[in-house]
DNA sequence: ATCCTGACCCAAG
DNA sequence: GCTTGGGCCAGGA
């Protein structure tokens, strides 16, 4: 069984939700794209924060989305340059992935209502 | 309606 | 570290 409240999310609604939790997040921090679909009020759609990305990233600071432990999931040209931008942020990397620990992002409170 | 794909996630081996 | 397989959801052909 799944809470009524979180299902048959009107698209245009969930895809506002989305960007704006995007936007909240500061320079110097990162979330993952499961947490951002929960900060915007939608568990289980870390897709369709992939899908709102690809089609209008270019408005959004999508370097500071990562895969979940820290991982860059952009592949080539994509994840050289996510990783350039983060660095400029003072992100710091253990390895292939950042450091989460030190720069995870939190949001305050899940379920941003579209205002 | 079905089939395939994707800047995903997670548990296993 | 790696690959597989299952689960998840929307969008396009």
């Amino acid at each position: 069984m799944q809470p009524p409240s979180v299902r048959t999310p009107k698209p245009e609604q969930m895809q506002t939700a989305i960007r704006r939790a995007i936007l909240l997040i500061p320079p110097g921090k990162i979330a993952t794209y499961g947490q951002i679909a929960e900060a915007a009020g939608y568990p289980r759609y870390h897709r369709q924060v992939a899908q709102v990305l690809r089609k209008c990233g270019d408005e959004l600071p999508w370097h500071r989305v990562l895969g979940s432990g820290g991982q860059i999931k952009c592949k080539r040209d994509g994840g050289f340059e996510q990783r350039l931008r983060l660095k400029m942020e003072g992100v710091r990397f253990r390895g292939s992935r950042v450091d989460v620990a030190q720069h995870q992002y939190v949001f305050r409170r899940k379920g941003l209502r579209p205002d």
